[in-house]
DNA sequence: ATAAACTTTGACGCAACGTGAAAGTAAAGA
DNA sequence: TCTTTACTTTCACGTTGCGTCAAAGTTTAT
């Protein structure tokens, strides 16, 4: 069954301008073009659609997206999995929201006043969702639900000094690590130092202040699409060298 | 207690350059300036800012929650009550997504077939929704609750045919309207056309089938700023003209 | 007194399209 | 078979809601 762009954007809920869009960028390429150049998009297409939606919605830029579905490894059954757990926090958080506004309308309706911190104490957790988007599921399914919750809590508890020095510290990786690729050498000094300064900025999410927690995440960097996008910006292949780097800087290399 | 843009953007979870930005477009103005010119934000504003990201949750642009915010009528426990409405509609979709990409995720892990209408089930309700960011909170503070959610219910039930019948009368409303105008005279034949084209388009979402409901959607024609530049956009003053000819038709002119 | 953090205004850049134009193709209607 | 309508192509400008940077001033901490 092969649909033409106005007929898929009726499918999907989208416009042909977004479908065109998608081409452009090579996000969503039609899986052949009729004699007359007209795109059409066969039943691929369709389920890769379905996949740039859900990711879509969960807030994820159109170029991680891109760099997700096009991964050799991408793996639809677990990205599904992964949507549904980033959809149900998602919900959760709504929840928070709900229950906030129920709270505002009671207090008003009793005349009862409310803090200013618990006015925003919903929107608040949308610093906290960001991140959770970026990481929260990965970590999550890798070291369980509590240490996300600690992470959470401790950002929740983090002054803005912390907060700004945990962006600096994530900068100066993305830099470093940058640096290192030009040497090619994981066990260089400078790829060492990325390692070093990841640790430092890992600090601040995680209890966890072991090696082999360490190298465990690494690892995750290069077999999860979002952490490998994220990092490949920098370079195709930074998070395979940003794990190896890590690997020998935990002594975990052949383990 | 008064807050500075720092604080008041920590409290909040947004970021200071919002903040600037809902002052500059006279969205959030602060209570006060300081004798230096800096802004300070006292109890009114964080409730205004409370409000402000309620609806900027439910994804209504800044000019439309600037208009809503400022106007002398704004009842805030209300538009509370509104948002409680609509962040339970907005878990709904959600929930819809849910149970999507678990079906998804079940057809998948059993070798099943999902036709693709199946696929997009749940994204396709986000053409409701953007609707509803667009008109149904204006409609919902004029007309009330029950009439947009019974708008949004028939747009629901409703076939591709019906909506495209909607749609091309919709078109036709703009048509029968261009031409209208350059015979100048409401009351006039063509016009007149216009208006009762207008009506035909209205029954599909409205169950207000009376002269009184029509004349006072034609009234917030040229009092609503994106109404009129809807309809201008076919000329200038179309929108009034539209309204003079609604109130001709249904014989509201007078009164 | 100095440094750090925060503030002001101004301004350019960006993502993800919306919208319009000009010209070609496909499908429906007379 | 011709005409009309609907859809397609590419190109390009505009929009929103900020992010980010710069230069200079003010407040707070050391």
């Amino acid at each position: 069954m092969e649909y033409t762009v106005h007929e898929l954007a009726r499918l999907a809920g989208v416009t042909s301008r977004t479908l065109r869009y998608y081409d452009e960028i090579g996000l969503l390429k039609p899986g052949r073009l009729s004699e007359s150049g007209y795109r059409l998009y066969g039943p691929r297409e369709v389920d890769r659609l379905q996949q740039i939606l859900f990711y879509r919605e969960l807030g994820v830029d159109l170029e991680t997206i891109k760099q997700i579905v096009h991964s050799p490894s991408f793996d639809e059954l677990k990205a599904l999995r992964q949507h549904r757990e980033q959809l149900l926090e998602k919900r959760r958080h709504l929840d928070a929201l709900i229950a906030n506004v129920e709270k505002t309308i009671g207090a008003k309706e009793r005349g009862i006043m409310m803090s200013d911190k618990e006015k925003f104490a919903a929107f608040k957790e949308r610093l906290m969702e960001e991140n959770e988007q970026k990481y929260g599921e990965e970590i999550r399914q890798k070291y369980g639900e509590e240490q996300v919750n600690r992470s959470n809590e401790k950002l929740r508890n983090m002054t803005k000094e912390q907060f700004d020095e945990a962006e600096k510290l994530s900068k100066d990786v993305l830099e470093a690590l940058k640096e290192a690729m030009l040497s090619g050498d994981p066990g260089g000094e400078a790829a060492q130092r990325a390692a070093d300064l990841h640790r430092q900025w890992l600090s601040f999410w995680w209890d966890h202040d072991s090696k082999e927690a360490h190298a465990g995440l690494a690892r995750l960097y290069v077999e999860d699409e979002r952490f490998k996008a994220y990092y490949d910006r920098v370079h195709p292949g930074a998070a395979e060298f940003l794990k190896e780097a890590i690997l020998i800087y935990t002594g975990m290399k052949d383990r």
